[in-house]
DNA sequence: ACCTGAACACCGTTCAAGT
DNA sequence: ACCTGAACACCGTTCAAGT
């Protein structure tokens, strides 16, 4: 709130790369991406637009890591577990995640995907559940994109419904995404 | 590419609805969606920037009338054929179309889904399909869910791949596409 | 290295005219 | 009804300073 601007061209404002990511969270739970610009961030730390960019890129690379930061959020399987039980709390926990923030899923899915740290993770995990539960290579490859797109693709039909009526008959979000869950499952691992 | 600006205040342009939106697919197609601005859009009309607005509401009811045009471009099922072949056809129709226009995708994904007459239009026709398959009403509603979000969401990832040589060993986008597809529909229409 | 001041090159949209 | 002129309230980003 308190913007100041009572500083000199020499002094700081002791800014972080973290707070500055940390402070566009915040804008982006509270106020969604349409409020997320670099100026309205500025002006939250309490410092001029321009002065992100002394830890930041540009608003990409932000937007990228946060991304990535929320990706870590996914919870990690364990390594001893039957890998169809990993395999559904992986993606459910990937679809819950991506849910949690619907303002970043189109632009995950704008072509810029797992590059970060945590994606890499989790594409390992995943690719690590689907060789335990014995798939070929270029099996487990498909199967690992076609589940990747089917979790954050539902996340971005799963927001809050229209205002209609409090139950209109259809299931809910989450009950229609394990259910196709289980049909992918069956699909790639078998009965 | 001419831009005139002759016009004194009262004459018109010959400017129609249709020739705004027609002008608006050409960009989206030779630029991209960075470039689809009402600036942009007017100059390439030879028009103001305001004088959009005398046939369009705004840069979003565009952008939905465009993404509505392009899900017309999708191909219909017959009214005979097997259910199971017909769904896998008018699927991979959707994907195709959604391939075709990758900018839209995230706009359609960003909760703007199938609003229009065609939106409509195409989701009867998957229900449909699904009843003569002779699925409960119930259980049709989650699947015409989870294939829309699966043919859509897939199209997202189907990009141009990044420049790495030829053939980087994974298979082709399309292919995992129908790979998953018929996964998804052995678990809804049964082995 | 980190910040300000000032500026550049843009946006979408509105509103009061003119014919 | 359809267009222009002018303006409003914004954007992301760069660049030359200052300490």
């Amino acid at each position: 709130m308190r913007v100041d601007s009572r500083r000199s061209p020499g002094q700081r404002a002791g800014l972080t790369r973290d707070a500055v990511l940390a402070a566009a969270r915040a804008v982006l739970a509270t106020d969604g991406i349409q409020c997320l610009t670099m100026r309205k961030l500025a002006e939250r730390l309490g410092v001029r637009p321009n002065a992100l960019y002394s830890h930041v890129t540009g608003k990409t690379e932000l937007l990228d890591a946060i991304l990535d930061d929320v990706l870590g959020e996914v919870a990690t399987p364990a390594h001893d577990g039957d890998p169809r039980a990993e395999l559904r709390r992986l993606m459910t926990s990937v679809h819950d995640v991506a849910r949690e923030h619907p303002d970043l899923v189109p632009h995950y899915l704008a072509k810029r995907g797992l590059r970060g740290p945590n994606g890499r993770k989790l594409r390992a995990a995943t690719e690590q559940l689907l060789a335990r539960a014995s798939l070929p290579p270029d099996k487990a490859s498909e199967a690992r994109r076609v589940l990747a797109v089917y979790a954050i693709g539902f996340a971005a039909f799963s927001e809050t419904p229209p205002s209609g009526p409090v139950g209109d008959g259809a299931p809910p979000m989450r009950d229609s995404f394990a259910t196709g869950l289980e049909w992918l499952l069956a699909g790639i691992l078998g009965e």
